[in-house]
DNA sequence: CCTATTGTTCGATAACATTAGAACAATAGG
DNA sequence: CCTATTGTTCTAATGTTATCGAACAATAGG
């Protein structure tokens, strides 16, 4: 598999890391990751097309969100939590935290 | 002036505020009321076009980030604090916090 | 090799967001 | 009243995002 493009830990902006955790299908990945740990992209149950979910793993990975190792066939999946804690303390922690409606 | 709408504490929903934060412009609006205080919309010079800004208040107001309260021929900006820390604890904190790039 | 598995990339489309200019509304102050 | 100030709303243009199906790529396992 092809190397994927992360950003370094000094390129990560505010805006892009918000707005990737503003879309439904990419919270419910990135709390899935925080809740039950790495796991590869099959396994979030997510409704929509492989494609689309394709799309949503390449925007959190491009803000710098999660990272993607390749192992065999698949990517897994794991959160940059000490680079997002580094960068902008507290936010993980607080949209992690966040219940209610989504 | 007419009575703009602004949605209950129950109604605010995480992505639509993860949203509403996720552009330049309306963080900058945002950051600017948390350092100076509430103002109206015109001492935040902004580099759009009113009707841009108005746009953007509008988002800003129908997240549920920022109240807007009419007086005189202005509306006076304000951040709704205690309902964000309800909802969402730690989430503005930590946004307002964040340093560097934009 | 051949096949199945896993996910990416491409191309297209529909939905949504940003932007601005022009017209409008409400208020304050002469 | 008339005018200036402040900001909204309408309309339209431009750009961006989400979505999907189809084709492709890489690996693992017979």
């Amino acid at each position: 598999m092809r190397a994927l493009n992360h950003p370094s830990r000094k390129s990560l902006t505010l805006s892009r890391v918000l707005y990737a955790l503003s879309d439904p299908v990419r919270l419910s990945i990135v709390k899935s990751i925080d809740a039950h740990g790495e796991q590869p992209c099959g396994t979030f149950g997510l409704s929509v097309a492989k494609s689309t979910a394709s799309h949503h793993f390449r925007v959190l990975r491009e803000a710098g969100v999660i990272q993607m190792r390749a192992e065999g066939t698949q990517y897994i999946n794991s959160l940059r939590r000490e680079d997002l804690d580094s960068r902008f303390p507290g936010l993980l922690d607080a949209v992690l935290l966040a219940s209610g409606p989504i």
